[in-house]
DNA sequence: TTCCTACCCAAGCGCTAGCTTGGTAGCTTA
DNA sequence: TAAGCTACCAAGCTAGCGCTTGGGTAGGAA
């Protein structure tokens, strides 16, 4: 993290997240920088010390989280599993991030459409294509081993699962990293299985 | 619908659409009077003329998609079909709904949180609730006759539902109902069946 | 011919948004 | 002990917001 003149700085951090919690909850273009600064106990021009713009801050909050999940996929793909482990392995983190990050991730979702079509945030689509492309090979690799069902359309197997899995941090509990991987563990069962009973 | 005086109106049916677009592409408080009357070709104040305020616009585009929305649950729930069938068909329901609905579905989905909080829209949650009840009945008599797995939680596969279901709304074309159709008939085999090869 | 209704324009009000500017208290470093 | 840096305050700017007001026009009814 860097100041605006480049400089690291922990209240900048602090910032960010105060900022991203009223986004979350209030949504980004509802939050005003008089918000934030009542939530950190600063009048609003003192956050331009800080920022150059309310823009910075979302900018700051989506890109440091875009970053490690994608580094987080790739530790996943790179390990090497068989195409439904590796599947199995990116459901999980993707719920393990939702512990520290739920509010870049609310951002995220109520914000894209919008904020994909700023230059500032073309880095949205770039990562996203990244994103889509690791889920896709996974799923493709899995129908041509037999491991997933032959008829699966992997372009929209993925939406299915990424708006499944990532809808949830809508209304996903905080209780813990335990919590999250049993609820992932859910999400599994239901992806890979179905509802129906087994024998039906 | 009728217009601010209590009588009907094609214009006021007209406009509301027209908002209703740009609600969808830029968000509800995005979207400003002054863009809502360039879209119509009019001046924002003579949209006074039609409605209250901008909120109405809003009222009149979600309470009208509910009620439909809602009529058409409790028909398919009430033919009294099977758990299984019941809960296919409210996907099928849910889907076909997208063809004419787009625009308001997605500003429910990205307003819902914020809209929830206002005394006006209180009938969302009202909504919400009682399309939960449709599904989670459905669901929990599925488990109990046997068609659904054992270990089903009710309340988590409604979400599960709800938000893949729900989620291809930000990303579906357009072609005609036929399309919607089959795009239901995919998720579900997704969601009754999984991705696992059966025989695997 | 007169009146009514539906529809719209022109102008602008009060307010709040993001952001700027000039200044200051307190700590650190030379 | 003076200079410099970090973090902030106080005050206010401009732009744009939702909405109001007063007036005007076209077309059908009486």
């Amino acid at each position: 993290m860097v100041t605006k003149q480049g400089k690291p700085s922990e209240r900048r951090d602090a910032l960010v997240r105060i900022a991203a919690e009223l986004f979350a909850e209030q949504g980004y273009r509802a939050t005003t920088v008089r918000h934030i600064g009542d939530a950190a106990g600063v009048l609003s021009g003192s956050l331009y010390h800080h920022f150059d713009s309310k823009e910075t801050i979302l900018d700051e909050l989506l890109s440091s989280y875009l970053d490690e999940l994608l580094a987080t996929y790739r530790t996943v793909v790179d390990a090497g599993h068989g195409p439904a482990r590796t599947l199995r392995e990116l459901v999980r983190a993707s719920f393990r991030s939702m512990a520290g990050h739920r509010a870049a991730i609310t951002v995220l979702q109520n914000e894209r459409n919008h904020l994909r079509t700023l230059p500032r945030f073309g880095y949205l689509a770039t990562t996203e294509d990244e994103v889509r492309h690791l889920w896709i090979t996974a799923l493709r690799e899995g129908v041509e081993t037999g491991e997933f069902r032959a008829d699966l359309d992997p372009a929209i197997a993925y939406r299915f699962l990424r708006d499944s899995v990532w809808g949830s941090v809508r209304w996903i509990r905080q209780d813990g990293a335990r919590s999250l991987d049993q609820l992932a563990d859910q999400y599994l069962t239901l992806t890979f299985d179905g509802l129906t009973a087994t024998g039906a």
